[in-house]
RNA sequence: GCGCCUCUAGCUCAAUGGCAGAGCAACGGACUCUUAAUCCGCAGGUUGGGGGUUCGAAUCCCCCGGGGCGCACCA
C-alpha cells in the first residue's frame, strides 16, 4: 500500500495532465533547473557541512531551504504559514528523491522595535537593543525575550513534525561565519547603495554603509549608523534621531564589525544568509515579495555583491482570521499556542497547506468553520483510504501527516501507516455533548451513531475532544457556548403566559416520567399539545428557564441528564396566570368537549383499535391559580382580575394509540359555579357521553391544591412508560 | 501609483484545456413525532461582464467591473 501511494504521486507517473500538489509542482521545477548546468554560483556554495544526515542518501543536487522569524512578539498563527510551505517543500523533494535540507533561523540579532502588549514598562528601556540581549519579562522562565518568543515558534515543531533544523542569529553572527559576507557587502557598498536607489528607489548618503554596530557605551544595535570601513574597523555613532522608536546614546567610535559586534541590515542579512548557507529556496510572505520590496532588493544585492542568483522564491499569502490581517502588536489573531490546542497537528497542516501558497488562508475560529475543517479533513482521509482520489489528494495527505518519528530521508512513506477510514461525529456534536453534565461523553457518542468505535477512531476522538474542550474554553464566544444556568436567567422573563404554562405543565408530565432522553423528549412534545402551545415556542422555553437563550441541544436528553427535583423546581420558578391561561384554552360546554375527544382520536369511528383512554380530573382555579399544578405563589396574583373567570373546571387527558397525551380544559361557568358538586356531575357527564362513543373513560381524583406529590396513578399510562 | 489574490448553487468551496461537482442550508419524505446527535430523496448554474485563442475555456490571453490584501516609512 505505502508503495501504490508511492506511485501515486504525480511525479511518479508523470501525467501532467492530472492535477499535481502544488508542492510538488516546485520539487519538480527545481529538479529541472538545478540539475541543468545554471550560471549560478550557488553550486560552488553547498551548506557548509551542517547538513542533517538524514538528507545525505537522496540523490541530484541538494536543495537547501531556508525561512526565518523574528522573535519580536508572542507568535500567532500566521507565523506558521511559511514554516509549513517551506516544510511541504522538503517533503515533496525528499518524496522526488532529492536531498534536501530545511534550516529555520531566528532573527535576534534585529533590534526590539516594537512594545508588546502588557510589556510595555518592562521592555520600554531597551528599544533599540538586539532582541537577544533584552530580558525576558520578570517571572518568565526564559534567558532572553527573544529565546521567550521564539520558543513558542520552535515548540511546535516537532509535535507538527517540522523538519527544520533550528539555529540562532547571534549565534551565527557571533561564531564568525558572516564575518567574510560582511566584508564583501560593506566593500560592496557602492553597488549595495546603487541597487537600493535603482530597485526601491530609496536613497542612501554616498558614506552610508549596510551595517549596524552594537554601541559599546548603551549596547543598542538599532540607532547606531555606521561609515568608513578600514579593512579592520568602522566608524560608528550611536544617534539620537536615527529612528522614530528609539533613542540612541550619542556615543561614537571605531569597532570591529566581525564576531557578533554588528549585523547586517535585514535585506543584506538575507543576501549573506543566501551566500553562506548555499540556500536554494527561500519564500517570503507577499509583504516582501511585492515590486521594488525587500526580496527583490536583495536579489538584486546578491547579484552585485556576490554574482549569484537569488534562491527560488516561494511568494505566500497572509493566514487571515475572519478575513483580517493578525497582527500580534494590535493584539489581534490567534495565538499560535491557542491554535496548537485547538485542532490536532495533522489539521493544522491540513488547513495551512491545502489551498496553494500564493492564496490567502482565511481561518475563523467559530463553530462552524472549525467543524468544516474536521469535516474536509475526514473527508480526505477517506477518500485516500478508499482509493478513489487523485494523486494530488494523496500529495496533500502525506503532506499534511505530522509524524516525526517516522520523517525518514524519502519522506518515510514506507513505514508509515495506511490511512483508515473513520466514521466520527462531527465536531459540532461533540461540542455539544460535551457540554452536558454528568455525562459519558464516548458512550453518548457511540450511542449517537449506533456502533462502537475502534481503537483507532477512539484515539481520534480522544483528540477532537480534546479540541472541543479547548474550542470552549478558548474561542466559543457566550453566543456559541451553552452554560447551564444555575436560576431562571433574567432574560426568562420576557417569556410570554403561554410558555410560562407550557413549563407548568411539563412539570407536572416529568413528575413520575422515566428518567432518560427519549422518554422526556416525547413527554417535552406531550406539554406542548396539553397547554397547547407551538412545540418550538414550548422548547424555546426550556432552552431559556435553563440556558438563558432560545435553542439548544436536543431537549431531553439535556434535562434527562439533570437532576430531577432540580428540573422540576426551574420549570415551576416563573409563576404564570393560570386563570388566564383557562380563559383563553377553555371549552365551554360538554358537547364542545366531547367533539374534541372525538377529533383527537376518533376512536368511534375505529372500533378495532384499542379503545383510547381518556382521565377526567376535576380541577379547582380558586382565582389565583390552579390546584394541582405544582403553583405555590399564588399570593402574587391580584385579587380581583380573574373574577370574571371560571372557577371549577374538568381537564380531560387523552392518550391516543400511540401513546401520546392530549388535553383539554373544560370550564364550569362563572365565580359560582366552584362547588366540587357541580364539577363531579359535569364529569358524569362527559363521561357517559363519552364512555356512549366508545372511549375508556376514568376519572382522576381532585388534586390538592398545593401538594403535587399525590399524583394520580393514571397520569402516565402509555405505551413508553411501560 | 505599483503589485498580489479573488469572483462558480442561498453559504463555504472543488473541478489547473475534455460531460460544472461536493459539504452545509433549503425543500420533500421517513423516524412514538421538525428544534444543535438519525436516514433517504429532490432541486438548485448564462462560472462577475465583454472580447480573443482553441475542435473544445470556469480554466489560457486582453479589456472592464466588484471585493480583499500588500508595498511605496522598517524588519
Amino acid at each position: 500500500m505505502p508503495v501504490a501511494i508511492g506511485m501515486l504521486r504525480a511525479m511518479a507517473d508523470g501525467d501532467v495532465s492530472r492535477p499535481v500538489f502544488w508542492a510538488d509542482q516546485i520539487a519538480m521545477e527545481l529538479a529541472a533547473s538545478t540539475a541543468a548546468p545554471a550560471t549560478d554560483g550557488i553550486a560552488e556554495h553547498p551548506a557548509d557541512g551542517r547538513d542533517d544526515p538524514a538528507s545525505a542518501g537522496g540523490a541530484g543536487p541538494a536543495q537547501v531551504m531556508n525561512d526565518s522569524k523574528t522573535p519580536s512578539g508572542r507568535a500567532h498563527v500566521g507565523a506558521l504559514r511559511g514554516v509549513l510551505v517551506h516544510d511541504a517543500v522538503l517533503r515533496s523533494c525528499r518524496a522526488a528523491g532529492m536531498a534536501a535540507t530545511y534550516r529555520f533561523g531566528s532573527d535576534d540579532m534585529d533590534p526590539l522595535d516594537e512594545l508588546s502588549p502588557g510589556l510595555e514598562d518592562h521592555l520600554r528601556p531597551h528599544l533599540g537593543k538586539p532582541l537577544h540581549a533584552v530580558p525576558a519579562p520578570p517571572g518568565v522562565d526564559a534567558p532572553d525575550l527573544a529565546t521567550w518568543f521564539i520558543d513558542e515558534l520552535f515548540g511546535v515543531f516537532e509535535p507538527l513534525g517540522v523538519g527544520a533544523v533550528t539555529y540562532r542569529m547571534r549565534d551565527v553572527y557571533r561564531s564568525g561565519q558572516f564575518d567574510d559576507a560582511i566584508d564583501a557587502i560593506v566593500r560592496h557598498a557602492g553597488a549595495v547603495r546603487e541597487v537600493y536607489r535603482r530597485v526601491s528607489g530609496s536613497q542612501r548618503p554616498d558614506d552610508w554603509l549596510p551595517l549596524q554596530v552594537v554601541c559599546e557605551r548603551c549596547g543598542r544595535i538599532g540607532t547606531t549608523s555606521v561609515s568608513d570601513y578600514d579593512g579592520e574597523t568602522v566608524a560608528y555613532q550611536c544617534r539620537r534621531d536615527l529612528v522614530a522608536w528609539a533613542e540612541g546614546c550619542g556615543a561614537s567610535g571605531r569597532v570591529s564589525p566581525f564576531g557578533g559586534r554588528a549585523k547586517l541590515p535585514w535585506k543584506l542579512e538575507w543576501v549573506a544568509k543566501w551566500h553562506v548557507f548555499g540556500v536554494t529556496v527561500e519564500g517570503a510572505g507577499k509583504d516582501h515579495t511585492t515590486r521594488g520590496g525587500s526580496r527583490e532588493v536583495a536579489a538584486a544585492c546578491l547579484e552585485a555583491v556576490f554574482d549569484e542568483v537569488a534562491p527560488r522564491n516561494v511568494p505566500y499569502e497572509f493566514f487571515l482570521v475572519g478575513g483580517r490581517k493578525m497582527s500580534s502588536s494590535r493584539g489581534r489573531g490567534v495565538a499560535l499556542g491557542d491554535m496548537a490546542r485547538l485542532v490536532p497537528p495533522d489539521l493544522l497542516r491540513f488547513v495551512m497547506l491545502r489551498v496553494p501558497p500564493r492564496r490567502a488562508v482565511d481561518f475563523e475560529p467559530d463553530l462552524a468553520t472549525v467543524s468544516r475543517l474536521f469535516d474536509d479533513y475526514d473527508r480526505l482521509v477517506n477518500k485516500v483510504a478508499s482509493g478513489a482520489c487523485t494523486p494530488a489528494d494523496v500529495a496533500l495527505y502525506e503532506t499534511a501527516r505530522a509524524h516525526p518519528a517516522e520523517r525518514g530521508p524519502l519522506g518515510g512513506s514506507s513505514v508509515r501507516p495506511a490511512p483508515v477510514s473513520r466514521s466520527l461525529p462531527p465536531f459540532d456534536t461533540v461540542v455539544s455533548v460535551l457540554q452536558l453534565p454528568h455525562l459519558d461523553t464516548v458512550a453518548a457518542l457511540e450511542r449517537g451513531i449506533g456502533r462502537q468505535l475502534s481503537a483507532g477512531e477512539r484515539s481520534v476522538l480522544d483528540e477532537r475532544m480534546a479540541s472541543a474542550r479547548t474550542w470552549l474554553e478558548v474561542f466559543a464566544d457566550p453566543a456559541e457556548r451553552i452554560e447551564l444556568q444555575h436560576a431562571v436567567p433574567a432574560s426568562a422573563e420576557a417569556l410570554d403566559q403561554r410558555q410560562r404554562a407550557y413549563l407548568h405543565v411539563l412539570a407536572d408530565l416529568l413528575e413520575d416520567c422515566p428518567w432518560q432522553g427519549t422518554a422526556v423528549q416525547a413527554a417535552l412534545f406531550d406539554a406542548a399539545r396539553c397547554t397547547p402551545i407551538a412545540p418550538r415556542d414550548g422548547f424555546s422555553a426550556v432552552y431559556q428557564v435553563f440556558l438563558g437563550r432560545r435553542d439548544g441541544p436536543r431537549a431531553g436528553y439535556l434535562l434527562a441528564f439533570l437532576d430531577r427535583a432540580q428540573v422540576l423546581a426551574r420549570l415551576r420558578a416563573l409563576p404564570y396566570d393560570a386563570a388566564g391561561l383557562w380563559q383563553a384554552t377553555a371549552c365551554t360546554s360538554i358537547s364542545e368537549a366531547v367533539d374534541w375527544v372525538a377529533e383527537v382520536v376518533p376512536g368511534a369511528a375505529a372500533p378495532a383499535t384499542a379503545p383510547a383512554e381518556v382521565v377526567l380530573r376535576p380541577v379547582a382555579i380558586d382565582g389565583v391559580g390552579v390546584s394541582g399544578t405544582g403553583m405555590s405563589g399564588g399570593a402574587a396574583q391580584a385579587p380581583g382580575s380573574p373574577a370574571s373567570v371560571a372557577a371549577a373546571g374538568v381537564e380531560l387527558d387523552v392518550l391516543d394509540s400511540q401513546g401520546r397525551r392530549h388535553r383539554a380544559r373544560l370550564a364550569l361557568g362563572g365565580p359560582g359555579a366552584a362547588g366540587s358538586r357541580q364539577q363531579v356531575a359535569v364529569a358524569e357527564q362527559v363521561a357517559a357521553a363519552l364512555t356512549e362513543a366508545g372511549y375508556e373513560v376514568r376519572s382522576a381524583p381532585r388534586r390538592a391544591a398545593p401538594d403535587h406529590s399525590a399524583a394520580p396513578g393514571g397520569r402516565a399510562r402509555r405505551a413508553s412508560a411501560g
